[in-house]
DNA sequence: GTGGGCAGTGGAACTAGTTCCATAGTAGCA
DNA sequence: TGCTACTATGGAACTAGTTCCACTGCCCAC
């Protein structure tokens, strides 16, 4: 059997509070008390109970994170992130990955009853109105990663501005006929994703900014992935007319297309030329030109914040946008 | 304030006991005592205190998993095979992100304390001797994966035979100056990570076996990564009689093989041929020849063991071996 | 001298469950 | 008509910390 509190307060012959003190590193205790309780802890091997503290004070030092398909290297780059920053504070993170969208609904159901952890980063999954009634009734400190919702803190990019950047670089280059490859509408309304359908909204900006028609065979949709991402593609690039340019929503997706490409035989980017999302780290082996975001440094603030909250329950709701940027690479070119 | 487990004996007018019978889904309630507790639960919104539940019960239904660069992506196909298992099984996971030694060693160390978790997984991570017998004393459930140490349970797979996998393939295409890139030596003590060594003793079984006579100059070793597996092996490649074959230690390693081949203006597979380890996702991508292990699985196995171990404290420690397989593609060919 | 204030300390009460023993009630059976 | 055995139930004790109030000295100021 462990030691408790009480066996090093009875082996140094003081009392309980003042056990408890030295482990909280109370000033209230004198040199030579403390040194004696110290004594006692070492001589009996004793640990603190770090489940009966949380119980005792309610507070757990954990953190949930909860995220959606885990594989993606975006995501595991932002964990890194988060995992990173609750290690300086000495936070735990607890991860929940999500592949459907009945274990989404039940992981945000599940950390409403604000118990096993003192907060919980939600990453890409956008809660509905009725999920955000129910955080905000059980009052629990959320904070949001790459979305945004009302009444919810979060730290995000500005996806619109990235996908007119993104169709204004191609537009530049001399690019006319303009695809899109993003995430199937279905999927993303399942989940509440976000980033696909905003980075759409900033490709139609881009195209009427510019007077470039829109052409709605030139945008295709499918369950995110580099394999689906390739099919669709393939298909819009054997139209009588095809696309001499493609922005691709993810760089996942941007793999598919230049899969597709491959397939064809057409040259990148002589003939086709690519532009991915996220600068995902094969992105610099495969020189994909890409939209890059701060993926690491969106789970370390998301958690910065996140314990901001937890620190001081009044804070109202804080909403942080991180920069983002063109990162230029051989995939893509002016029009042949 | 929530509602407390006494608050809602004294709504249903039983006893305490009752209660916790009803939660626990004990047979000894009447049906019409188990509705009327039932009834006060829903009218009192009570959702029990999992903290407390912990504290009493002794069991905290978590899992802790330590693993080295969670960005690399074996180590996150890993992962998603552990947090799946335990979803279905109801433990929670608290993830450890290990990048540095001195992590390493407290991480270690630290889950010896057996209390915020009824378990843990240590991924590729070999326990010294003097933490194996901390983590015995302690009596913490550890499985270890993707390596081995006397005493402790694990699921891996014998990276040795994968080594010769991939050397017997390479003679059987007729090669005979082979090459190697692996782990840097320091940094595999240092974490004490065994997999790249054990390939690397395939890897000469196998030229012995055939008669090949082993060549120092053709093993090189860097920290792992892609971009210093790039710089090594082109630095072998560029030697008078450079090898026509290189087996590289994972297929990270492999991808920076790639890049020196394409440096060096040589074509793949027909000036030179490269074979991986791991068979990540984009090993398919590349059309990269490689050795597959069941990574997912791993995890799978790693919590079906742990949670074996965790309910029977007698079992003594057991070991699963996993099956490999070589996959052909495109990256190996025969001799020019 | 004496009252106020404060450093230092002890320990009861509290956190919210589980566990287990005691006991009441009741059915089955000789 | 008891005796046994078993179901159903109540509640005290327990888990191992934190929190906070009460109390003792001691110093200093009036």
């Amino acid at each position: 059997m462990a030691a408790t509190i009480r066996d090093v307060a009875r082996q140094a012959g003081v009392g309980l509070g003042t056990v408890s003190r030295v482990l909280n590193n109370s000033p209230l205790v004198s040199p030579i008390t403390r040194n004696r309780v110290l004594t006692a802890i070492t001589e009996l091997r004793y640990s603190p109970s770090q489940i009966a503290r949380s119980f005792a004070s309610g507070k757990t030092f954990t953190v949930s994170a909860i995220a959606p398909f885990f594989t993606r290297p975006s995501v595991v780059e932002r964990l890194r992130g988060i995992e990173s920053q609750l290690t300086i504070s000495g936070y735990s993170l607890v991860v929940f990955n999500v592949e459907t969208v009945a274990r989404r609904d039940a992981c945000i159901r599940n950390i409403s009853c604000h118990d096993r952890s003192d907060g919980v980063l939600i990453m890409s999954l956008t809660p509905r109105e009725d999920e955000v009634l129910a955080l905000q009734e059980a009052g629990t400190p959320v904070v949001l990663i790459d979305t945004v919702a009302e009444g919810i803190s979060g730290v995000r990019i500005d996806d619109v501005y990235g996908g007119e950047l993104a169709v204004r670089h191609l537009i530049d280059l001399g690019h006319q006929r303009i695809g899109f490859a993003g995430d199937s509408i279905d999927e993303a309304r399942a989940f509440n994703f976000t980033s696909s359908r905003d980075r759409h909204i900033g490709y139609m900006r881009a195209l009427d900014a510019a007077g470039v028609v829109r052409r709605p065979e030139y945008q295709c949709y499918g369950v995110h992935g580099r394999f689906e991402a390739r099919i669709l593609t393939r298909n819009l690039l054997q139209l009588p007319e095809p696309p001499t340019a493609i922005f691709a929503a993810s760089d996942t997706q941007a793999m598919g297309v230049l899969e597709a490409a491959r397939d064809l035989g057409l040259r990148v980017p002589a003939d086709l030329s690519i532009i991915g999302f996220d600068d995902i780290d094969v992105a610099e082996y495969l020189g994909l030109t890409t939209v890059r975001q701060p993926l690491f440094m969106s789970g370390q603030r998301g958690v910065d914040l996140l314990l901001r909250i937890i620190g001081d329950e009044n804070l109202g709701p804080q909403s942080e946008v991180l920069p983002i940027e063109l990162v230029m690479r051989g995939t893509t070119g002016s029009i042949g």
